[in-house]
RNA sequence: GGACCCGUAGCUCAGCUGGAUAGAGCGCUUGGCUUCGAACCAAGAGGUCGGGGGUUCGAAUCCCUCCGGGUCUACCA
């Protein structure tokens, strides 16, 4: 064993040598290396306990075997023991951590390490996605962050990413908006502000076929005529389309969100028919009440609840799009795993949606990625209920980070009230971006989260200017020295962590790449939050507890070492979930 | 009715595919700046992990059941 990045991984190609000279049987023991509780060590392996439960072993004398058996670098590096009912702990060596420590110098180094975590996956990522002609709002950030932040990750650690926007671009909403503008356009204020006046526009004509059966026949003529390719239709399309997509960029460049397509259910289109003849033809999908639906009868609810992909009146609707989407991200983007990224009220949806395409793909003799739906919880209020302005709209996106940019600003005034206007602007935009960025992001997605200015803008606690206020502790260390963090010359001669705090910054800083892997597995960028915050813990405990520019040149060279590989590791991880990071603050 | 998500300290949340004495932050109590940034750090109090069963060496985690909250459930996305 040679201290690499993942020692973890390491470790555990060590324990299943050791575990086939011990005579296990390898196939069926799995270590389960993972990151210790530091009462304990700095890993621990607790596969031993369920391998002897399975064959009525004594766990201690199977572990007593299999630490007999490892290879014998594994001792030079850490001290191995056997605790309670059979874990094995490993404590790594102070000269161990030094040379991981030590490697690990740059961005590069650390991509490189990370690099076969996913390497060689081909994964499309599909986020943001938002409707045409409706604003951005509050319930659209979070796709947003989170969807960054795993493209980051997963690129990061090897794979190959597609980043695609799937615009709303063909919905029922045109139907609706075409009839709305044929009907009740205000030219001048169309001049004025037009995605105010679409959004207007919108809501009228949503409002009236709640009210108005007629109008809903008329509003699903409109979409039936732009799908079947009207010439008047499609030219009114093509105009909201171009409106409403530069208010996107505008939104996408202020929050650092790329793509390298926007491939919007439009583009499905003409691939629809050729969708519908298969499912029809391989007897998937049939008819009911004159729309196309599948039925899964193996499924408790989707033996009745019909998975609908055209509707009775001939047109298109999402399960149609997201069919040819699926089709056309396996065989033209060759994608070995799919994620798309939606709350999670769609996951019926999406049920049903990789159900049918998994029995689909099957039954055509198609490959099967991997699919994954990246759900997310709400943005609550302060009290419990979905976060809405007084009048009852949504929060709009651009006045949500414009409030987060000005009430930063105000706390940047009243703690540097020194520093020039200018530079308080551009911290407080950091500091204000990163705030909801990071809000969305440290929490585990799954669940709904109650949104707080006081809170996400609170320097303690695991936020984002706790951690930006971390780098920018390191960042002066380094400038009081006159020196520059990578500069390789002020850490040579470092010698190995020593005191109980530079180790505990020590162990902390060896586990990033055990962060790394739960994120990227589990695509739950609330993992490397919590790592993060814990690094910059720790981190702020050592520099309350050690000086680091002391006149003895091996401590001083060892505490600029620990403070060095904490600033990479805090800025490639808050850079890699979409934060950026300050000098000073 | 059915399905999925959630229920952990007063509040907001972690707890990594069953592991060691369940952890943070806020709030509360107390201590620390003539010393590299105190927007910080250290210490303390605070828990029947919604209730009840079960599986086993071991359960906040898995199974069953009940309670409470949220979401979805045929032509919106």
């Amino acid at each position: 064993m040679h201290v690499s990045f993942d020692i973890a991984s390491s470790l555990d190609q060590a324990l299943r040598t050791a575990a086939v000279a011990a005579g296990l049987e390898p196939e069926s023991f799995s270590p389960e290396v993972r990151a210790a509780d530091p009462r304990y060590g700095d890993f621990q392996a607790n596969g031993v306990l369920a391998y002897a439960k399975a064959r009525k072993l004594n766990p201690r004398a199977l572990a007593e075997h299999i630490i007999a058996a490892l290879p014998s670098d594994v001792g030079e590096h850490c001290s191995v023991s056997i605790a309670g009912p059979g874990f094995i702990n490993f404590l790594l060596k102070p000269e161990s951590l030094l040379q991981w420590i030590t490697a690990q110098d740059t961005t590069e180094r650390l991509k490189s390490g990370a690099t076969s975590l996913h390497h060689g996956q081909k994964y499309v990522v599909d986020f943001s996605s938002p409707n045409t002609a409706k604003q951005l709002h509050v319930g659209h950030v979070r796709g947003m962050v989170i969807g960054e932040a795993i493209c980051r990750l997963l690129a990061f650690c090897g794979a190959e990413v597609i980043r695609d926007n799937h615009i709303g671009d063909w919905g029922t909403q045109f139907g609706k908006l075409i009839w709305g503008y044929k009907h009740h356009l205000d030219q001048a204020a169309l001049a004025k502000d037009p995605l105010e006046e679409l959004e207007r526009l919108y809501k009228l004509t949503d409002a009236a076929t709640k009210s108005a059966p007629s109008v809903l026949d008329a509003v699903r003529a409109e979409l039936v005529l732009l799908q079947s390719g009207d010439a008047e239709n499609l030219a009114l399309w093509k105009k909201i389309i171009a409106l409403s997509s530069g208010a996107f960029t505008e939104i996408y460049r202020l929050l650092d969100i790329h793509f390298d397509h926007q491939l919007g259910e439009s583009f499905y289109n003409d691939k629809l028919p050729a969708i519908y003849a298969e499912l029809g033809s391989t007897g998937l999908a049939s008819e009911s009440q004159g729309a196309l639906v599948v039925f899964h009868p193996e499924h408790p609810r989707f033996k009745t609840q019909p998975f609908i992909i055209r509707k009775s009146d001939g047109a298109a609707n999402y399960a149609s799009t997201d069919l040819a989407t699926m089709l056309y991200r396996t065989e033209h983007f060759h994608a070995d795993a799919i994620a798309i990224l939606t709350d999670a009220r769609q996951a019926d949806h999406f049920e049903q949606l990789w159900l049918t395409t998994e029995k689909w793909f099957m039954m055509t003799g198609r490959p099967l990625p991997r699919f994954t739906h990246v759900s997310f919880g709400s943005i609550l209020g302060e009290d419990g209920k979905a976060i809405k302005t007084r009048s009852g709209d949504p929060i709009k996106l651009k006045t949500l980070l414009a409030e987060a940019v000005d009430r930063a600003f105000v706390l940047v005034t009243a703690k540097a009230p020194e520093l020039p206007e200018s530079e308080r602007r551009e911290i407080a935009t950091a500091v204000g971006l990163g705030a909801i960025r990071y809000a969305d992001l440290a929490q585990n997605r799954s669940s709904d989260y109650i949104f707080s200015w006081d809170k996400i803008l609170s320097f303690e606690g695991n936020t984002a200017p706790y951690l930006l206020y971390a780098v920018s502790r390191v960042r002066s260390i380094f400038r009081k020295a006159g020196l520059e963090p990578n500069d390789a010359s002020a850490v040579t001669g470092a010698t190995p962590p020593e005191s109980p705090a530079e180790l505990a910054l020590a162990r902390k800083l060896i586990a990033f790449p055990v962060a790394l892997k739960l994120t990227t597995e589990q695509l739950r960028p609330h993992f490397l939050c919590t790592y993060l915050y814990e690094l910059a813990g720790e981190f702020s405990s050592f520099y309350a507890a050690e000086k680091v520019v002391v006149d003895d040149a091996s401590i001083r060279a060892r505490r600029l070492l620990l403070c060095s590989r904490t600033l990479l590791l805090l800025e490639t991880g808050l850079h890699l979930l979409g934060l950026r990071t300050l000098v000073r603050m």
